[in-house]
RNA sequence: GGUCCUGUGGCCGAGUGGCUAGGCAGAGCUCUGCAAAAGCUCCUACACCAGUUCGAAUCUGGUCGGGACCUCCA
């Protein structure tokens, strides 16, 4: 076995796993801002992450997987009329701020459980945190990292720059970053810029403004904390000061992971807080990115109902999911209609296929323990074992995906009898199952939607499907077509088999 | 302006210097009372121009287009 490889950000190139800790995995991923309602670009990284974490349970690893919430409310404008997300919103909706982030907390907790995601081992929250925060703002101050100015607390990116790597992770040069922020067009004319000793340099704290509703008492006055902060004081705190994984969207990568690099580094004896760096690529719509600068966002309840102007009918999560796993996650991937419908029918296809599989194992009298059919068995052998080396390969969920539709004809052709069970043998059948049952659930966390038929309708099914038997054997075809086409409105297909049964799927 | 990514057949998307990914859509055939599903077959693309090479969609340079980050952002 080759063992996993995975595209560091960090050093830009694809690298071995290899955990400080043999046997264990952590990893941090950046989790929601619980300010609003998610949208359809959220849903990658918590996905992509999920498999990841999935992925490295299934290889044996023991995972601690933390995913933060966001609900202290960062800067919407770094310094702006110290003006925040969620206080903002809690004014709009006549909210007490922890009301509104328990509401969207538990929005987001919905969505997640929608896609089939895994809970991360530990969800920690920022406001839970302030007191570690605080304490790593004090520990960056007396490094003589980061200097208070009227209560509130700046990290000097300058100076840090001069003894550390910073800019590795993003690319960045300091200098670039200078001449970019002057430039009008671009740079903002911040309204903390007067206190900060260069524009580079990133708020640690922020003094509260009297009306500014979420405040805590610091050494420095009443303020919150910055954005970045919490991050480095909450993964630190679980895993240590240095873990395995840092995985987040690719736009957080500057400032915020650039950031947390640097805050970690002056706490944490000078090395970086993480080994590996993942990001995962945007999620585009008319090939701009999805997101609330751009207006363009689709929110997931939107997605699930329906109900939005660009949308022509509901897709469900799995399809999502399965419409993310389609593409590698450092791509970026194209929203549209045709796209999410592609999706919906390939994971229709695949779903079906996946239990014939298992409808012909579970009945497996009488099946030659090797296959006859030499070509067919290796053929099946080599599609299948490309999987695990496609997932090794910084985790190519496409590849294999698109491995396992080769198989599908394979399956259908074993089910309709076009090819033999003995061609195949129960061992190769049993191998071609297994890999199935291990991608598509356990390491996808794909899963059927509508198995939601209770012991009634299934009586009164099965009724239908003898009524309409009895009519089809008289000839009787208005009323076989009948209970079919009627049915079907019902959004319940009765579909004949070739051994002459009835299958029957809701759709 | 800086840094970086990217341009693949109707759509979405993998991808390696030589061996036509895959999904969806479309066409034909088989099966079927008819459907549906399924199976088989077809549709052989890689922005443009040079260069390197025996050979490039894949490497290099240039041109044009799209995008990300530099500001909250998954």
């Amino acid at each position: 076995m080759s063992g996993l490889k995975v595209y560091n950000s960090y050093t830009r190139q694809k690298e071995l796993f290899e955990p400080i800790t043999k046997g264990h995995v952590g990893m941090y991923v950046c989790g929601p801002t619980v300010s609003g309602e998610s949208h359809l670009g959220h849903a990658r990284p918590f996905i992509t992450f999920d498999v990841v974490f999935r992925y490295l349970m299934h290889l044996g690893y023991k995972v601690r997987y933390v995913r933060n919430i966001t609900d202290a409310g960062h800067f919407e404008e770094e310094g702006r009329e110290a003006e925040d997300k969620i206080s903002k919103k809690a004014v709009l909706e006549k909210l007490e701020p922890m009301e509104l982030v328990q509401k969207y907390t538990n929005l987001f907790h919905w969505a997640m459980h929608e896609f089939n995601n895994l809970e991360p081992t530990i969800e920690p929250t920022a406001t839970g945190h302030i007191v570690e925060q605080i304490e790593m703002i004090k520990k960056i101050i007396s490094a003589g990292y980061a200097y208070e100015v009227n209560g509130s607390v700046y990290f000097d990116v300058r100076k840090y720059a001069d003894n550390y790597p910073y800019g590795k992770l993003s690319g960045r040069v300091l200098d670039d970053l200078q001449s970019a922020s002057s430039r009008s067009e671009i740079g903002r004319e911040l309204d903390g810029q007067d206190e900060k000793h260069n524009r580079e340099d990133f708020a640690l704290w922020k003094q509260a403004a009297p009306e500014h509703i979420m405040r805590w008492v610091s050494p420095w006055g009443i303020g919150f904390p910055g954005w970045h902060i919490e991050c480095s004081a909450m993964s630190s705190k679980y895993l240590g000061e240095q873990f395995d994984i840092h995985g987040g969207g690719m736009d957080l990568m500057f400032p915020h992971h650039e950031s947390e690099i640097a805050q970690s580094s002056i706490c944490h004896g000078g090395h970086e807080p993480a080994r590996y760096w993942l990001h995962n690529n945007m999620i585009t719509i008319n090939g701009k990115k999805m997101g609330k600068s751009y207006g363009n966002q689709i929110m997931l309840t939107h997605l699930f109902s329906g109900q939005h102007p660009l949308l022509q009918q509901a897709y469900s999560p799995m399809t999502i999911r399965f419409f993310i796993l389609q593409t590698h996650y450092r791509s970026t991937l194209d929203f549209s209609n045709e796209a999410l419908q592609a999706s919906e029918k390939g994971l229709k296809r695949m779903w079906e296929a996946y239990q014939n599989l298992n409808k012909i194992l579970s009945d497996n009298a009488g099946i030659a323990e090797g296959g006859s059919d030499e070509t067919l068995v290796a053929k099946v052998m080599r599609l299948s074992s490309e999987l695990d080396e496609f997932m090794m390969d910084d985790l190519n969920t496409a590849k294999v995906l698109a491995n396992m539709f080769e198989l599908v004809p394979v399956i259908n052709s074993l089910k309709d009898g076009h090819i033999k069970l003995n061609d195949i043998g129960l061992r190769t059948l049993t191998e071609l199952q297994t890999k199935f049952h291990t991608y598509l659930e356990s390491v996808f966390g794909l899963k059927g939607e509508s198995e939601k038929e209770d012991g009634k309708l299934g009586g009164v099914l099965q009724l239908l499907a003898e009524i309409r038997k009895d009519a089809r054997s008289k000839k009787d075809y208005a009323t076989s077509d009948k209970i079919r086409n009627q049915l079907q409105q019902l959004g319940i297909d009765m579909k004949d088999e070739k051994d002459g049964g009835v299958s029957i799927s809701f759709s």
